[in-house]
DNA sequence: TAGATTGTTAATCGATTAACAATC
DNA sequence: TAGATTGTTAATCGATTAACAATC
């Protein structure tokens, strides 16, 4: 309570801590109490010493020969995260990514609850999809000023974007998860966590691109290839 | 052809490249053939330097007081990325995010195209969604190797992505962009790349809790929400 | 005890930012 | 020309990895 926890922490220690969560979680499902942070390491590819450093940053000490309490880590890593009681969020945009959202099941092990949909189309107010409510966007900045949310997903088309974010922000939402390839520019007071999709795909594709340098490409051949499939199942 | 291009190239560089290629395609849209890299700094957030950099990386110069060339800028980028021309893909799992992905009408733009589907429940083959054939997972293996498909979107439930990823491996695929939040165990040879949406969430929430430390938490009274949503609207 | 694992300090590595002369 | 922008070198920053004594 009193010791030195810092009041920033690295982004990458908190990108790694759900990895931590999940690979403990299923240890525990399966009736182990510990795990040392070298075994932690080895199945996540990482340095023990990175673990060890990462759940201390958090407030978690290990035992030397046994290692790290399942049942305090696995509450102190969701406390810290926030993922240990529930935050309503609202999602805007239903389209296919939207609804694949409001059809996640695993929201409810993440701290978030989707409770209502908007989108623009003309949508009748009282529609449901999944259980969850779908209204107007028209309808969404009262309703969060109404309902004190805090958090939106934004699944909207890119070119609908920034508007949203921004009808999001005077509406009094904190932190938007972004799903759009677009840069919102919004106030400095908004929490804006962009899910780069494109990045990540940018990171296989040109690993894939042989060295980077040669002009050779794989593949191309994709007309062919439609016939083909058609044929060989 | 001859510069002292690296041959390996930093990652925070290839996950910023999506991002100029993006702003630059949207410039040249609007008709302009140039841009400073200060505008682009400007546009993203990000130091101009850092800018110059990343292009320089990758084989492109600028001309004071004028920039970089919009035209050769995304040629370039595109090259580098793989994205300039296209690479058949298989996409197995086709719950609600397999079949998002499916409809996504990006990927056109970067340098992949799904060209099937696979699921493990009994679809009829001959089954298409959205103009995707879809078939049993069992016709995978067979497909990759007679249609020399190198990539895989890998969005089967998470109890399913080791053993999914497993035979993938041995049918060929050379890359697989994994949206599970499993941490896969394959060949070293085979390129996996994760979506980590987790890990962004985790951010997200991490920052909303306060400074980390209180055991304060908000909204916890989603219940009342419903009720109040019922209500309200 | 022996030895696996811990926490911590120091060294390394890599990316970002600052500074500035060269350019058009 | 003047001055915005470039490319490049040096300084800073932050994260990862190595080393090792302390612990149970």
């Amino acid at each position: 309570m009193d010791s030195k926890l810092p009041t920033t922490y690295p982004l990458p220690t908190i990108r790694r801590l759900p990895h931590y969560l999940r690979y403990m979680r299923g240890l525990q499902r399966r009736g182990l109490v510990a795990v040392p942070g070298t075994t932690v390491a080895r199945y996540l590819n990482i340095d023990s010493t990175q673990v060890r450093k990462d759940l201390a940053c958090i407030g978690l000490a290990g035992k030397p020969r046994i290692g790290f309490d399942l049942a305090e880590s696995i509450d102190v890593i969701e406390d810290f995260l926030g993922w240990g009681n529930t935050s309503d969020v609202f999602l805007v945009g239903t389209g296919n990514l939207g609804r694949a959202l409001i059809s996640f099941d695993g929201f409810s092990d993440r701290g978030v609850q989707i409770i209502a949909a908007f989108d623009s189309d003309g949508i009748q107010p009282g529609t449901r999809y999944k259980s969850v409510p779908v209204y107007p966007v028209s309808k969404c900045a009262d309703l969060v000023s109404r309902l004190k949310v805090s958090i939106a997903f934004l699944c909207v088309p890119a070119p609908e974007a920034q508007k949203t974010a921004a009808m999001l922000g005077a509406a009094g939402i904190t932190a938007i998860w972004n799903f759009t390839p677009v840069k919102l520019d919004v106030s400095d007071s908004i929490i804006v966590e962009d899910v780069n999709m494109c990045s990540s795909l940018a990171l296989l594709t040109s690993r894939l691109t042989s060295n980077n340098n040669s002009g050779e490409r794989r593949n191309g051949d994709n007309q062919r290839n439609e016939t083909e499939l058609v044929a060989a199942v």
